[in-house]
DNA sequence: TTGGAATCAGCCCCAGCAAA
DNA sequence: TTTGCTGGGGCTGATTCCAA
């Protein structure tokens, strides 16, 4: 079995709106230059489960990692670089991504696993071609844990490594509704920014000052976001005046930080108004159902709650999962299991209602 | 593709201030 | 008085820009 090959040469071919990180990515230690980071960012867009082929072996199965190639035209477009400079502003970077480790976090023994993000990662002749270590495909994918929809045009924008490493931790939690961001303790949040060794070790010792640490990593990070995403807004702490963070303290010494903010839903749920709905089996026309109607429909199922007046129709329900692509990118998952189980009684007693009313006309 | 110069973010140290 | 936070400023290195 052969290992899938993707090229890219155009520039249309990676025109989308968002890439995806599984929740492990945003939150393992990873320390990445911001040039670093876009190139990561560049493969996560073209980056799917699809592209990893199965090979059977005898009664086992393994998986093949998949080759993604980008031509010179698709990194100046994505890294904004004229081509006389693509080497310059390519080669060192990509030659340090292909030695990275990520730290990714085991729950149960609270230890993390340093494993190379790449096997292999090469720029040659304005060539990127880069092969995803085999070993990460569950973290690359986000198979177990959810991920964060990260609008790719915004995280480019930023030129600070780390406003791009705390806009992830952000997008991660765009629905209040599906959990917020957690407060964390300085050792959390060392290791997120990437400042800890493999032995958990803080790399730079002005850190171990938090005071330090809060004045050169989070503040230019939360301002820089501040101006770039103007669908997120940072909340000033009332107690102690500070923008976009809770500082948490143990008599004057800050042991840690709750981040302060909020996606505007709404907005994000307008940015795309009108969403083409699939002709229906009755209508030769396209009808059109609005994002609002989607996410209002979302949010019942999500809250199901049986026999209640204002219950989606069956067909509300075909729509949503329908536009379940649309609604997963404005970050509303219709795969998790309590949802799916949510939507069958919802399916279920629509039907029955539905069935009920043709019966009571006569029909 | 290479090499050098310019720029700027990140890092570190220090002094002053304020809270416990 | 001690301890921790804040702000200023200099140094370093990564990134960007430009010329060959």
């Amino acid at each position: 079995m052969a290992r899938q090959v993707l090229r890219y040469q155009q520039l249309p071919s990676i025109d989308i709106e968002f890439f995806k990180k599984s929740h492990e990515m945003v939150f393992s230690q990873l320390a990445l230059s911001p040039v670093e980071h876009d190139l990561m960012a560049l493969m996560l867009t073209r980056l799917s489960e699809d592209h990893w082929e199965e090979e059977v072996i005898g009664e086992s199965k393994r998986k093949i990692n998949p080759t993604y190639e980008f031509g010179i035209d698709v990194l100046c477009d994505w890294l904004g670089v004229k081509s006389a400079d693509i080497y310059n502003v390519t080669q060192e970077p990509a030659s340090r991504l292909a030695g990275r480790k990520i730290g990714i976090k085991n729950s149960k023994a609270k230890k993390y696993r340093f494993t190379p993000l790449f096997e292999d990662l090469i720029y040659e002749n304005g060539t990127l071609t880069m092969i995803p270590n085999n070993a990460l495909m569950e973290q690359y994918i986000g198979l177990t844990k959810g991920h964060s929809q990260i609008p790719q045009k915004v995280f480019r924008n930023l030129k600070r490594e780390n406003a791009k490493r705390l806009f992830s931790m952000l997008c991660r939690f765009k629905d209040p509704a599906k959990g917020s961001l957690k407060a964390f303790d300085f050792q959390d949040l060392y290791g997120m920014f990437g400042l800890l060794n493999e032995r958990g070790e803080l790399v730079k010792k002005s850190y171990q000052r938090t005071s330090e640490f809060i004045r050169t990593i989070i503040k230019p990070a939360i301002k820089e976001i501040d101006e770039k995403e103007p669908l997120l807004t940072f909340h000033i702490d009332e107690k102690s005046g500070n923008y976009g963070y809770q500082p948490l303290k143990s008599g004057r010494k800050i042991t840690g930080i709750k981040f302060l903010f909020s996606w505007d839903i709404e907005k994000i749920a307008s940015s795309k108004p009108v969403v083409k709905k699939v002709a229906s089996q009755t209508e030769q026309t396209d009808e059109e159902v609005s994002a609002v109607d989607l996410l209002t429909t979302y949010v019942l199922v999500n809250n199901y709650t049986p026999d209640q007046p204002n219950n989606p129709s069956t067909q509300q329900l075909k729509d949503i999962m329908e536009h379940s692509n649309w609604l997963s990118e404005n970050g509303k998952e219709v795969v998790d299991v309590r949802f799916m189980l949510n939507y069958k009684m919802a399916i279920a007693e629509a039907r029955a209602r539905e069935s009920g009313m043709f019966n009571s006309d006569g029909e």
